[in-house]
DNA sequence: TCTTTAACTGTAAACGTTTACCGTGCCGAA
DNA sequence: TTCGGCACGGTAAACGTTTACAGTTAAAGA
């Protein structure tokens, strides 16, 4: 193995000399110069473990949610992975697939220096979660709701002003009789896009019509799919807005194979504006979050907060967009 | 900072010890008691940094690729998850979004102790890129086809088979003017799987079109649109191979804004069966590449490695598998 | 030429673990 | 009662860096 000893030995100077070098502190021309000539010939790489030992810094930001497979964390994981690609910091990813305990491991590690800080946009509500994100020694920066109880930087977005937006938006094409296909009541958005649904239908004097709530059990389009088919009051309905474009995506399956016509029969709305809702015919008019500079905020923000610990916390507040698409045109 | 010097004193015992107890080897009952009481009592975590120093292992495993934005990376990497969650291995991603140098960079830092394998699925075949890889001194398993000169564990899918199939499809259904929307030719599988469409259509006797191939600069639908958008002779065609369903979306997304109607005046294939071809309108026939399976059985490859590090060179062959669907039904 | 000062360089002590080695105390056998 | 053996526990030396501090050299001013 070559270590550091072994460069200085290559380059006749001490060990001192060559950290020096290394991390661009003053040295004479030759010894620089002799340095680096031993370096490349032991094809010398510094370990990272010894130096974040000494440091106590990993150089290491981890970046963790709950659903790789969803596409709005990728879009999330490439604004953050830009506004970190100039730091000093490499961007670690600890996905979980939707499994609450995979979150508490990973979570685990993080206080042991693997990370210098996290980046959190966690769906569940879970308390272990919560608790452990409060006993972290390390800077945290929540993307979503912020728990109960914890004072973190926070990148938030008002989902449910996006929800009143499509709300208004269906009324204005004539639509009344409004649903709601909702993801897991388990987690974070979907209790709050629930909740803004009712509270948008009441601002708008619009009828709250019963079992206008379809409840699927995942964000995905196959648990849509299977929610949807299994219920039968889907007919009442004009118009139906989806908790996120996946679950869309699994309804308009949905609708193309029960020969129910979008947008004539019903207008759907997804959320997240993902590569899929312009991909799908008809084109869907969804609910732009901007996950992607969501991520690239969060990023800055913990920048800044390791640049400087002391700063007062920051809360970035984000307005969503409707984009309207062909899945909600008038009749 | 509680360090394992704390935890000794507030139980009364030595550093030795301590160590000792969360390791699991031999204490006496009273001595492993108080441990794990001082431990509560200060909620002490181990700095993985000095760990590693020490035992010379991060006990972390990398898996990199280059498009996390790319549906086929995400089913890859909850494979590799799933198999490596049993294990002591925590995987971390490092994904660059399509840049040969944050890839570069990336490889320059795992050298470093930073993981202690490395799991690569590698699309250019960037000399440089070659050259790290040799140079690390950790075990390595790629999946895709292995570059030059290297000599690694290896999970490799035979994506020509699966053109072939799906010539053999198209021929089967009635179609013989074949095209092919590939993918850039900078990257191996965009190489592999042009080169697979000439021969397939040679070894099934159809006549090789002039301009039967559409070359877009990105696996993704948009490159694919305005790919085909500027081009002027797909109606040339009765048939279309997409080298992935991306590109097949956003063909698709052409032809629904051009009234040329699929499966009937086009029959499209897609590769990789991502959860988009079942999502499309039609439904998409498309060439399973078996991701998350290519993903597991490369962390079993590596946790063997791991194991034992004098074992033989391994390579795992995947057969592809056609999935049908109404994109290629008879007219 | 001699002193003062500045600019580098080397020595050695950390960082927080693990682990080889040795010492202690206890038990059972002679 | 003495001794051998065994099971634990403690001491201290690593692991590969960084960095405070002191020492050395060279340059500049008198």
């Amino acid at each position: 193995m070559t270590t550091i000893r072994s460069v200085a030995e290559e380059a006749g100077v001490s060990i001192a000399s060559v950290s020096r070098v290394i991390n661009g502190l003053a040295a004479r021309g030759d010894t620089e110069e002799r340095v680096w000539k031993a370096i490349k010939a032991l094809d010398y790489q510094p370990n990272s473990a010894a130096r974040a030992l000494k440091v106590r810094r990993s150089e290491q930001i981890c970046l963790s949610f709950d659903d790789l497979a969803n596409p709005a964390y990728t879009m999330m994981t490439r604004g953050v992975g830009q506004a970190l690609s100039a730091s000093e910091y490499r961007l670690v990813l600890a996905s979980a697939f939707s499994s609450v305990e995979e979150i508490i491991k990973h979570l685990k590690t993080m206080g042991r220096g693997f990370a210098d800080g996290l980046i959190i946009s966690p769906i569940y509500g879970d308390v272990r979660i919560t608790k452990l994100l409060s006993n972290l020694q390390i800077p945290v920066v929540v993307i979503g709701t912020l728990p109960e109880g914890i004072n973190a930087d926070n990148v938030w977005v008002d989902s449910s002003a996006g929800v009143e937006a499509a709300i208004v938006h269906l009324k204005h094409v004539g639509r009344k009789k409004i649903a709601f296909l909702n993801g897991p009541l388990s987690t974070n958005p979907g209790r709050r896009r629930l909740a803004a649904f009712h509270n948008a239908l009441a601002s708008n004097n619009l009828q709250s019509l019963s079992e206008n709530v379809f409840q699927a059990d995942a964000f995905s389009p196959d648990s849509a799919y299977q929610t949807i088919s299994s219920s039968k009051n889907l007919s009442t309905f004009d118009s139906i807005i989806c908790a996120n474009d996946q679950l869309a995506a699994g309804l308009m399956k949905y609708c193309s194979q029960n020969q129910i016509e979008i947008p004539s029969d019903l207008a759907v709305i997804g959320i997240d504006n993902t590569d899929l809702s312009s991909l799908l015919r008809p084109t869907l008019t969804t609910i732009d979050l901007h996950a992607e500079e969501r991520g690239a905020l969060a990023a800055q923000l913990m920048l800044q907060r390791l640049a400087d610990p002391t700063r007062p916390i920051q809360k970035i507040v984000v307005e969503p967009t409707l984009v309207i698409r062909e899945s909600t045109e008038e009749k």
